[in-house]
RNA sequence: CGGGUUGUGGCUCAGCUUGGUAGAGCGCUGCGUUCGGGACGCAGAAGUCGCUGGUUCGAAUCCAGUCAACCCGACCA
């Protein structure tokens, strides 16, 4: 027979005080609610709240994927090798794998993700397009040996992920399982009761040719974002290609290059100041070596930062010079710019700049600038690139309104991959010709453990968790104030077997604490509605019901509590 | 991997500068008084001071090495 957790018997040990190695609200309440603890760097147990938590979340997803046309599986954690070698990611992934070895020497890796792992189990079982699509997923653990775990559960070494794989006939086909998927994921950030925005975003290591994240709105993410409050436009600024308004260099005499000595200007906001104008009439110049080996100057707009994402599509593997490559170029910190630049290094112009015909940029000699540099005139860029990182004021490329900022947590990402894995995996079907064709792949994840942690982030106040009805671990508190009183104690068993009886999910707290304890105790772990039986108000058949979201306390028969707090539960459940 | 910081009962920390054999608060156990927003008294249990080596009559404290964790930067669900 079902009945009711009672708090004297459940696992999860509450913290008084703030854990010294949490700084995000949500690993810090998730450890002091007693719902997680480190087992080690970014490896974390989830404790029985935790878990069903999680689960619920899972419920969500699993509803959300079999209602869009997917089916469930599970792939094992530990993936040969040789499948990694076969797609050529066991490189390109690198340190990030956490590999492993058997007994007779054969290499294996705990799967980061499953596009390999799924690919092979479907070729050579998928032959005909009669058969497609079909779209797959699981949610397993999943590990990446991070560079730096952090964050709780926001950033693990192992982590709990939904991943899906979508195998498609055509491009067509590939692009409405992508929308299906969209719907999808929207619906889970909806009924988890997070507050997401989806965002045009870069393919990364993953591949594929368009991309879009899901981003829980929150101060602490990781992401930063920009989004057009006019139109709708949003996009990771990674991936953003935003409208860089620039404004042209201070004039000179008959628009003619002058050279100017700007001792002590080495930043952009010295220089911007010596000549009295905006950063944005400026020109910021960045020395890297670029995939190749060979030495590359970016100029930028001077308000702008070289976005790292854009610089890799542009240059392959590059890296930032360091101070001996500048001197071995004969270039100056400083002052870096476009004219007479030393022989044999390229220089790279950010799109935006194209159409300024006045510059203000270093002079490739110390202390000197120059001003009224003109592309086509005084230099000539080897090619004009998009390397601006986008921010807040930029224009929108949709609408051309001002753009706004904002930070996320990336909780989901879904992928169209067109025939990357499939083309390096040899999986093919035929198609109606009976022509040989290579699947048209998607791949979609969403962070189950990162989906809780964000979550948190996003419903919480000083004292706790405000957890939404949808994810709670129970969704209601009995609080039993004086456990020993022979008319609060069988009254609080009570209201929480008609709970049960409602099906509602109810925690009893039956400790021996006093009230104080209890109180701080329920709003920390924020289950959505709190009841509490004291002893005036059971004497006169009463009750209280505090409303955890809104603070609001009210008073209710014992008798009718259950039923009425019951529907309201169930009408908030999504 | 670079920069910063920290390792002392379960948790939060003091002690280290100036070596002398380990402390507080919370938590835990027992008894009593309390009982609607983290009570109080009394009595207890609990620590190889991260690890290894060195200096010294003597090291939590000084020195060297090492390991781990955390924070800031480069990766990603």
């Amino acid at each position: 027979m079902k009945t009711f957790q009672t708090m004297s018997s459940l696992y999860a040990p509450t913290l008084k005080e703030d854990p010294a190695d949490a700084d995000l609200a949500s690993h810090r309440l998730l450890l002091r609610a007693g719902m997680i603890r480190k087992t080690a760097a970014g490896l974390y147990s989830y404790l029985p709240l935790a878990w069903r938590s999680l689960e619920k979340i899972e419920a969500i997803i699993r509803d959300e994927m079999d209602t869009h046309g997917a089916q469930e599986v599970l792939l094992p954690i530990i993936t040969p090798a040789e499948l990694w070698e076969e797609s050529g990611r066991l490189d390109a992934y690198g340190p990030e794998l956490m590999r492993l070895s058997d007994r007779h020497d054969r290499d294996f890796v705990l799967g980061p993700t499953h596009e390999e792992t799924m690919t092979d189990l479907v070729r050579g079982e998928l032959r005909s397009y009669k058969q497609l699509p079909v779209n797959l997923y699981q949610i397993q653990q999943k590990y990446r040996d991070e560079l730096r775990p952090r964050f709780g559960l926001m950033r693990g070494r192992e982590f709990i992920m939904k991943d899906a794989y979508s195998f498609d006939a055509d491009v067509e086909g590939m692009k409405r399982t992508f929308d299906e998927m969209y719907d999808a994921y929207s619906g889970v950030c909806d009924r988890c009761g997070i507050k997401a925005l989806p965002v045009a975003a870069d393919s990364g290591q993953i591949g594929g040719s368009s991309s879009i994240e899901f981003m829980a709105l929150a101060e602490a993410g990781e992401a930063s974002l920009v989004f057009c409050p006019d139109c709708g436009y949003a996009a990771d600024e990674e991936a953003a290609t935003v409208l860089i308004s620039v404004e042209d260099g201070p004039e000179t005499h008959n628009d003619e290059l002058e050279c100017v000595d700007t001792p002590g200007a080495h930043t952009i906001a010295e220089l911007a100041a010596l000549f009295s104008v905006s950063e944005a009439a400026c020109r910021k110049a960045v020395a890297l070596m670029d995939g190749e080996g060979r030495p590359v100057v970016c100029i930028l707009p001077g308000d702008h930062e070289l976005n790292e994402v854009k610089a890799s599509h542009a240059f392959g593997d590059y890296r930032l010079m360091d101070d001996d490559e500048l001197a071995q170029y004969g270039l100056h910190k400083g002052c870096m710019g476009p004219v007479g630049l030393p022989e044999g290094v390229a220089c790279v112009c950010d799109i935006s700049l194209k159409g300024s015909l006045s510059w203000l940029v270093g002079a490739n000699k110390p202390e000197c600038h120059f001003l009224g540099a003109r592309p086509g005139r005084d230099f000539e860029p080897d090619s004009w690139e998009d390397l601006a990182s986008a921010k807040a004021s930029d224009a929108c490329p949709v609408c051309g309104k001002p753009l706004d900022a904002a930070r996320g947590i990336e909780m989901g990402q879904i992928f169209q991959l067109g025939d990357k894995y499939s083309r390096s995996m040899g999986a093919t079907f035929l198609d109606a010709q009976g022509k040989e064709q290579y699947f048209q792949m998607g791949c979609y994840g969403i962070g189950v453990t990162r989906t809780l942690a964000a979550v948190v982030e996003q419903c919480h106040d000083d004292a706790g968790i405000v957890w939404p009805v949808s994810v709670a671990p129970f969704e209601v508190e009995v609080v039993a104030l004086d456990t020993a009183d022979d008319l609060v104690w069988p009254a609080a068993q009570r209201v929480a077997d008609q709970f049960v009886a409602e099906g509602v999910q109810v925690l009893l707290d039956d400790r021996k604490e006093r009230p104080g304890v209890k109180f701080n105790d329920a709003d920390l772990l924020g289950l959505p509605y709190q009841v509490v039986l004291g002893k005036k108000a059971v004497a006169k058949g009463m009750c209280e019901v505090k409303d955890r979201a809104t603070g609001e306390r009210r008073e209710v028969a014992i008798d009718d509590v259950a039923a009425e707090v019951g529907s309201a539960v169930i009408a908030r459940r999504r």
